[in-house]
DNA sequence: TTTTGGTTTTTTATTGATTGAACACCATTT
DNA sequence: AAATGGTGTTCAATCAATAAAAAACCAAAA
């Protein structure tokens, strides 16, 4: 990570903005041409133009965008997409990800009081309160009634159990009278597929196949039309992705996991819902067994210290 | 209300306690020879002795329990169910309930920065963070990048989704293959069912009426044995009950409500889930009809300055 | 006219000191 | 022995002052 050498950012919304202006330029890199706009961008993340500008000065050192003299920003090369993560929950600060490998571990002391992590961690309070509010936010940590926190289990069971709320869930969706989904969304989706297939390798890097994983089940939710539903698919789609730092998929299950969503996909595309959501409960089944199976054995291994977590930091 | 000038109490976290100590009471009022002692109740609630003193004086000073020579605390008389609410997510504050009035009624400015809101409410920097944090965790609040914050609508159609997300849930997990009914908690709840049904009348209070609505649904979701679930069914719950500010139900349908949900347990306790599912999945869809439409009649109303909202305070 | 650059204003984050509450331990009582 | 009562310690919420960042505004240039 030498980014963080390259211009200093002020703020965290300014670095997300980065990474979302560079998910931008990935999703249409057709538009090469196009400038970029400050107050367009504005808008379009719903921000004022001045940590969009902040922003851009920091691509601009990056060497992704430049300034056209007659104004806006030409891009001059697309960023890769291994280097920044699209999402935005991504644990950016070290702290994050040290407290996440202790969650995982199981090695935080219970009880968590604040002053006990700032000694634990050498942070100081506020870093402490504010990577500890992110954990609530993302369902690690809960407040305790007087002094402290508590944080999740991260075993197995944990995992297993988000997988049967899924299983239940989202194939009920699927059958629900008032369910439309998303044709052209699927269409583009099923594409992205074919082509994450072609490419995939032993040495893929997992967050592009965690993501296309993730923006699947959620397009299947977002075909309810309910905005709660999503929530509720993304929040386990958090929690998934944290089993990765943990333990990454066999090759050959993640390929044959890309095509039962293309077979969904098909599915629903000729309106077959009910087939569409045989499939989905059997897929989910399926990987529930495999991800909770490989979860498990390699949390006892971390635990035991075998090797080191899958955190890029 | 004339509760807080009994006793000043220092903090939320007592109020909470007393509120808990309460609810215990009344949970086993058969016990009412049986003293409390501060120990068992310290160790039983998570917190340590002092808070849980703090809260036993202050029901010692509402005249419920009174101190036993020989030690512990004996119950003086069984607090009434509608003074206190079992439910430790009571708007307490006052400038909750005046935020949730203005959200309801969607008066919010957005977006809602602090200042605006201090000086709306002419209330200190600290305690708005606190009741927005708080707005937060019910859902009903979300940070806005940058500045700022965004409240949730609260209106007829959100309580729709709302509905439908429960009516999409809850029967699929009834029918599930690892769904076991808690029987005896069942029939527990079957009884106080029949109780309520005896004594309802016109002018009941709606609390324990909603409470005991809450607990059949989360009693329904327990059975999954998947904590995750469960939450979502609370966090459903939550939500439904903020439309009871704006909008009773009618008798007649209250009374229908509970008997359809004592229907739904006897026939989870011969075991024949599927036609549980099935009047499950009936009852949520007739009160989605009926609160729905009523919610939105009555928010219309209350929008148009006709009547006051059901906030206790 | 549209777009960026600079500047001011508003809003929020941070910090350190202080207070108040919760915890844990010990004393005291029955 | 099993309670509660009291005391010192630890912990976190609060407040006011300051710093920093975002928003809003205005000006200048293409």
């Amino acid at each position: 990570m030498t980014k963080s050498r390259v211009a200093r950012l002020k703020s965290d919304l300014q670095g997300e903005l980065a990474e979302r202006i560079c998910s931008l330029i990935r999703q249409r890199p057709q538009e090469l041409g196009e400038r970029l706009r400050e107050a367009v961008l504005s808008r379009e993340l719903g921000v004022s133009r001045t940590p969009i500008r902040a922003a851009l000065a920091h691509l601009v050192a990056e060497g992704i965008v430049e300034p056209d003299e007659r104004g806006g920003y030409n891009v001059v090369r697309v960023p890769a997409i291994a280097t920044s993560s699209t999402d935005r929950d991504e644990p950016v600060s070290s702290l994050y990800a040290r407290m996440l490998k202790d969650i995982i571990v199981n090695e935080m002391p219970e009880p968590a009081t604040e002053s006990a992590m700032m000694r634990r961690y050498v942070a100081g309070r506020g870093e402490v309160i504010r990577v500890v509010r992110r954990l609530v936010r993302d369902g690690l940590a809960e407040p305790l009634p007087g002094h402290g926190w508590t944080m999740m289990r991260l075993d197995s069971e944990q995992l297993a159990r988000s997988y049967h709320l899924r299983a239940i869930l989202e194939p009920a969706l699927l059958v629900d009278r008032t369910y439309e989904p998303q044709f052209a969304a699927l269409e583009r989706l099923r594409n992205e597929h074919a082509i994450m297939l072609e490419k995939l390798s032993p040495d893929s890097p997992w967050q592009p196949l965690f993501e296309i994983d993730a923006a699947f089940h959620e397009l299947l939710a977002s075909g309810s039309g309910n905005e709660m539903v999503v929530d509720i698919v993304r929040r386990q789609n958090r929690l998934r992705r944290l089993a990765e730092y943990v333990s990454y998929g066999r090759l050959e299950r993640i390929e044959e996991s890309m095509r039962e969503h293309m077979a969904i996909i098909d599915a629903l595309l000729r309106d077959d819902r009910n087939w569409a959501a045989a499939m989905l409960r059997q897929h989910l089944s399926t990987s529930s067994a495999e991800t909770t199976q490989n979860y498990g054995r390699d949390l006892e291994a971390v635990r035991a210290g075998a090797n080191p977590l899958n955190l890029t930091e």
